[in-house]
DNA sequence: TTGTACGCGTTATCAT
DNA sequence: ATGATAACGCGTACAA
């Protein structure tokens, strides 16, 4: 492997002081005309470029951001990514991601990773066994240790720190009205065990919107997974069973998953959507868009979340030391984006 | 923002010079059982954690693979990336992944955010615009400069340096075979203009499965598409208008998302999906799992090619420096998952 | 106009 | 057993 070029080798090359160098290529007043194109020259010819490790060490900055997520085929996730780095390309910042899979560990690998000089700070969304767990010292910790954190999506009330969310109620509320409004009676849900804040909310704003219009809540048209992201065979087989043979005109489902695994039962009970059964999804992402029927969805705005979530993060960072700390819990909307799965009034 | 704890820092506290501190944290056996333990205590109270920029710079190594790809949307990517990882963790390297968004300008970016300092070698498969534009410049600039490159799936051939492909000719043929042998006798294709090096070989892997069997080519039945990962209106009304009246019993498309649009016409034709028409995709991934009916298709193995790629990588990164530059290509085979699309046999 | 010295945080080598 | 020093690559205040 060849090395790579460095000011000290330049210097060395055309037989001058490493500070000349480094001042010729930014351009400073101080150094000759002469000598400037000289360097200039010879920096070029060789694709010179500055050592980002060394100037990191030296600003004790790396401008660079740090996004941790539980799994990436999400397209929500994307869509938060491409947000964050909008926002960070107009603040002159880097955006590198590492993945948790949903993993602990790997969450806290990643975690030490990006803030041992990695990174300025970073915005994460917890991994599904992290919150199961209840454990978070490595965010603790890394927020004693001056690293700024902004979390988003799947977060924790108690650490300090900023926070951008979805209502997670209101949005939910959206969703089910809208059977409501499109003639439906009996509703069932198919959310995630408690411990997923998300699943959690997202099943409270369920039942609000049904005693809103004096429907009461029947618990058997309630169904807590213990997955989230993925299927395991156990939780589609849970699912299968649920819907059998249940009295039901519409399903409320708090992820795209969820919803077509719904959807195909539906199906293969005969029954036709919306015809028979009509579906809203939670998170609007590829799988509601290409499914046939295609599903009305609450849609997240992930690129609004990302976006401000890094400008709150960019906002942390550049501050000025002194500054008291305080943090700020930013709701973004979430609109209903009306699909084939919910087009025939009941 | 608190400064992080350094070795200078903790020195200071304990009236110690810095390389006794180091040492004692190293468990050197220069250092006193005593101090060793005071250093050590001192060091877990406030959770002391080495500043891998510093290091960096030191070893002048970072041990980090980064991964740069064009959309992290598909499955495939996160299997790949899931590789990567696997195999970077069990060499003890740190993954970072950045997303070019298919963009040609951010893919130059983020190479040179990786090439200059903050990873030892990187992992990528091209951009759509880049393979479009035709220019690498930034990737031979990167090689010159002594990074290691490895390139998977979307690569250029001109390029030198470590590759890791499927053999997609062969995987096309395997579906198209799968579709003959199933009884499918007018097989249309929708694939990418040629530009797209994939697109090419998938769609030559066509022809030749056709041809095998005596099947000449139909020109009326290969659609090429100027877009790939994603379809905006103007393709999929060019898939509509493909599909509509043609006389054909079977449809190979190279990926999931022309798969499926494709499968959605055939159905609103009142085509029964696999009786009147089977269909065979290229790229597993969850909008075939999940579609109804499912989509049988070609799997790509994703997580080995990750896992082929790291190796690669990390075999260059770790051999002595003066051994002679050589390049391999490596092949991972494609296999055939058969779901409902192709289940009747006509 | 150019060069020297210092510091960012770390470790390795060489004193003491 | 402990400490001083140099080096990784860079930028800048200061000296020449």
């Amino acid at each position: 492997m060849k090395r790579k070029l460095t000011l000290k080798l330049i210097a060395k090359e055309l037989d001058v002081s490493i500070s000349t160098v480094s001042k010729a290529l930014r351009d400073s007043a101080e150094i000759s005309e002469d000598t400037r194109q000289k360097i200039k020259a010879f920096a070029k010819l060789y694709n010179y470029k500055p050592n980002n490790i060394a100037l990191s060490l030296k600003n004790r900055k790396t401008r660079t951001i740090g996004i941790i997520i539980p799994q990436i085929v999400h397209h929500f996730f994307t869509t938060v990514i491409r947000g964050v780095e909008q926002m960070a390309r107009e603040h002159n910042y880097n955006v590198i991601i590492t993945l948790s899979n949903n993993d602990f560990d790997k969450e806290v690998l990643n975690m030490e990773l990006l803030a041992n000089g990695s990174t300025d700070g970073f915005i994460l969304s917890l991994s599904k066994e992290t919150m199961q767990r209840d454990d978070f010292r490595h965010l603790t910790e890394a927020i004693d240790q001056g690293m700024p954190v902004v979390m988003f999506d799947r977060i924790v009330d108690e650490i300090p720190c900023d926070k951008v969310l979805i209502d997670d109620r209101e949005g939910a509320k959206l969703g089910v009205n809208h059977l409501i409004k499109t003639g439906c009676k009996k509703i069932a849900i198919i959310t995630t065990e408690d411990y997923i804040t998300v699943g959690k909310l997202r099943t409270k704003g369920y039942m609000e919107a049904l005693e809103s219009v004096g429907i009461t809540v029947d618990k058997d048209l309630i169904l807590k997974l213990d997955a989230i992201d993925e299927l395991n065979d156990k939780a589609k087989a849970r699912i299968k069973h649920f819907l059998k043979g249940k009295d039901i005109d519409g399903v409320f489902t708090i992820n795209e998953i969820f919803a077509v695994t719904a959807a195909k039962y539906i199906m293969e009970a005969d029954k036709t959507i919306p015809e028979d059964v009509s579906i809203v999804s939670f998170s609007d992402g590829e799988l509601s868009q290409h499914f046939v029927p295609s599903l009305t969805t609450v849609s997240q705005h992930g690129e609004e979340m990302g976006r401000k979530a890094a400008e709150l993060l960019i906002n942390k960072l550049e501050r000025p030391e002194e500054e008291v700390e305080q943090y700020t819990t930013a709701y973004i909307d979430t609109s209903l984006i009306e699909r084939e799965s919910t087009k025939r009034v009941k």
